[in-house]
DNA sequence: GGCATATGATTGACGCATCAACATTGACGC
DNA sequence: GCGTCAATGTTGATGCGTCAATCATATGCC
């Protein structure tokens, strides 16, 4: 009567060890400290938080440089709220624009302007050096493999379903 | 001629692969993940944010449970700022009280109460087998081992610092 | 057509984090 | 004591993320 393909999985009952713990808790204030430095090194070098980097790379990679606004949330993965607050702030600056959809009276369209552009085109190569010089630089080959190949287990074990997680994704 | 640490260091001048690129993002969007899936599920058992954990964790491991502000600031790594508005939330929920410092007037002394800590203890099992399921379940032993070497590596490119503190200047 | 329901997108309220003041008090020199 | 400086802790303003509620429109069913 097994319904399921992961019911039966006997998952080592035993106590993480303090070891494992310590790790966990490493990854978590590792990967913390990574996002707060190039986060901030990000804003000082072009004015842009890491959201607005988000935003501005799938628009500038999207055909026409526009997107339905769900599409782009969908693109970035967040909830369509967060991103309409968020775009509210980006029009602001002039960063974005918003027009109505053609085919669906309901959708709105964001398009990136011009002063984005430049602001996005402009970030990118001091952010590929920070990562580089704050991640990349840090680890040898064998290393990145090697966490790559973690990254790849924990994914695996978030989504069972065997669609491939990692989307191609270009600076 | 460059002030910093490394300077002999090659560094490979060249740019990033984009599979290294991948790593760098699959990192912070799998660690984020974690994050939230973690927090959610310690709120829905518990009552407890993430934040709230880390402060009765410091509160209940201290010396009376009970710390100046400023202590447990450090111990948690957290501005004063964000530690007193927090503090505030937590204090009209009942679950730390404040008073002011006998040897100090300016300080003041948070403590843990009977509250606070029975929510902390019956936080603790629930959260930590949250983590062992979606963590320490994920890995083997060997990756495990892998990706502690990785944390290894970016920490002390991270703080230049040898990890223990050799010298100290006394006056 | 006409009505129920689903979907796209926005808004307001609230909790939270960061930054820049600010008030108070201790420490040290004189 | 007095003046300066550092440290402790708080507050207000602002931006951000989440949740529930909302509005307008599209879709489907009869």
């Amino acid at each position: 009567m097994s319904d399921d393909g992961h019911a039966a999985t006997p998952v080592a009952g035993r106590r993480m060890t303090s070891s494992e713990l310590t790790v966990w808790r490493t990854l978590i204030d590792t990967t913390a400290e990574l996002r707060r430095i190039l986060g901030a090194q990000l804003l000082q070098d072009s004015g842009l938080s890491p959201a607005d980097y988000q935003v501005l790379l799938a628009l500038s990679e999207a055909a026409g440089r526009r997107l339905r606004s769900s599409e782009l949330a969908a693109i970035i993965g967040w909830e369509r709220s967060r991103l309409s607050h968020h775009l509210n702030r980006m029009e602001r600056r002039g960063l974005i624009g918003r027009n109505h959809c053609a085919t669906d009276s309901r959708g709105s369209e964001v398009s990136l302007t011009d002063d984005g552009a430049r602001m996005f085109s402009g970030a990118t190569l001091p952010h590929l050096r920070a990562i580089k010089r704050h991640f990349t630089d840090a680890l040898t080959p064998e290393q990145v493999e090697a966490l790559a190949d973690v990254l790849r287990a924990l994914q695996s074990h978030l989504h069972p379903e065997p669609t491939t997680r990692v989307e191609e994704k270009r600076p």
